[in-house]
DNA sequence: TCTGGGGTCCTAGGACCC
DNA sequence: TCTGGGGTCCTAGGACCC
């Protein structure tokens, strides 16, 4: 009898990654406090751990820290991030040479599957150290590793690793006797756990749910009631129950945002237009570069909203296109249409942005194609199509979220679990034109 | 004149992540 | 005076359609 195999995830994070970038190029700035500022120069992204120890927080205004700068010697930098996405790439690249299976989850963090790799705890731990020693030697960046059976064990892991000095960077949750883990989880707030923000541990704690280790224990089925299936997954996630599979393959995006604050206040029409006209092309090359087509197009403006005197204005506006397109002209006219419904005089505009919405793989002439087809036989294609994807997951589970705009079905399932699409070209041969 | 239920799309906003 | 940008998922109300 073959058992099924647990899973097993490291976390790999660089430490302090953009500031860890710079002093990779400058080794001046290594052991000095070092901030590196976001566009405009407005709030601090990435702060090294001295910095950290001044109780300086993650996005803190830059203005409103110049006196603890003053007095702590502060190095502020603006950003770079084509050298820090330079950087990356290379971490990953070094990742891959340690496993096949990569999850690329941000610009600074893996998850790599470390399954059938090394079934014996010490070695482990010592693939840990070994994909450290490596990164740090190539690269210049410290990171830290955390081991565990579920992505948010290893993200827990990780965090040990990165606060506790005992486990030298890298911590795996496998190799612990199951009570020390109990004891670890038992110190550390729930509101470090991958998923529970201020919001939800404020809710948390007013049950009586402090520590990681009492989310833990607490009842999946009763944090569902309260907070719905995502955190029912956490508490399962924390139990050592893997939820989340390994994405290797990043899906493309369903939206795509090109937005950014002024570094001067804007009035008029024609500075949002070449704002807009600006962000969509840059949206629609990042479009085109994951071979996607658009078919409607949002544009939003607003004032300041830390200018509590002004009066304000926030208006957002979808502009359908006429057919799926990924072209930039078409995008363009299309944003600025929307920009001229929006847009009032007199205000003081802080900020503006696109997003281009309905993205599918579909060229706009196999839109066409479908549409007269879907036209002909509309209630038997639905029922056709429902009654297929019902048998294939379950009675009732799955229902037609949308079909009529694209050449593609859109089926939702009820627990809101992710997407489930097929082509028209998938579907039963019955139904099929 | 009174009354309905299903559905989609849009706008807006909240919560979370990096 | 000076407060990021890019994502995902979820909810809710109103307009509009049948």
């Amino acid at each position: 009898m073959v058992q099924a195999e647990s899973q097993v995830f490291a976390l790999v994070d660089v430490n302090n990654f953009y500031v860890s970038c710079e002093r990779a190029f400058n080794p001046g700035l290594r052991g000095k406090p070092v901030v590196v500022l976001s566009n405009n120069d407005g709030c601090a992204v990435a702060r090294s751990s001295e910095v950290k120890a001044l109780g300086v927080a993650m996005g803190a205004p830059w203005f409103m820290l110049k006196d603890l700068a003053k007095q702590h010697g502060i190095i502020a930098l603006s950003s770079n991030y084509t050298l820090y996405g330079d950087m990356s790439n290379r971490v990953m690249e070094i990742l891959r040479t340690f496993s096949p299976n990569v999850e690329v989850y941000s610009i600074d963090e893996s998850f790599v599957s470390l399954n059938g790799m090394d079934a014996m705890w010490q070695q482990r731990a010592q693939l840990g150290q070994k994909i450290r020693k490596q990164v740090l030697q190539w690269t210049a960046l410290p990171v830290c590793v955390g081991i565990s059976t579920s992505k948010t064990l290893a993200k827990m892991a990780n965090h040990i690793a990165k606060k506790q000095p005992r486990f030298q960077g890298v911590c795996d949750l496998t190799s612990l006797a199951p009570a020390d883990v109990d004891t670890i989880l038992a110190g550390i707030d729930v509101g470090e756990v991958w998923g529970v923000g201020r919001r939800i541990s404020e809710k948390l704690r007013a049950m009586g749910i402090n520590t990681v280790q009492d989310l833990r224990t607490a009842s999946p089925k009763g944090l569902r009631q309260h907070f719905g299936v995502v955190m029912e997954r956490t508490c399962e996630e924390l139990r050592g129950v893997s939820c989340m599979g390994l994405q290797e393959v990043a899906p493309a995006r369903q939206e795509i945002i090109s937005s950014k604050s002024f570094g001067e206040l804007v009035f008029e029409f024609s500075e949002l237009e070449e704002a807009v006209s600006q962000y969509m092309t840059r949206a629609a090359e990042k479009l085109r570069g994951q071979q996607s087509y658009c078919n409607s197009v949002n544009v939003f403006i607003h004032t300041d909203p830390f200018r509590l005197k002004d009066r304000q204005y926030s208006r957002s506006i979808t502009v359908p296109m006429q057919d799926p397109s990924n072209d930039t002209r078409d995008l363009v006219r299309a944003a600025i249409m929307g920009l001229k419904r929006i847009y009032r005089p007199g205000y003081k505009y802080k900020k503006a942005g696109v997003v281009l919405m309905g993205l599918s793989r579909e060229s706009t002439k196999q839109g066409t194609l479908f549409e007269e087809s879907w036209n002909m036989q509309t209630s038997a294609a639905v029922m056709g199509a429902l009654d297929a994807l019902n048998k294939r997951f379950g009675r009732d589970t799955v229902k037609i979220a949308s079909a009529a705009s694209s050449a593609r079905w859109t089926a939702k399932f009820e627990n809101k679990t992710p997407h489930y699409t097929t082509d028209w070209g998938q579907l039963p041969t019955a139904f099929a034109r």
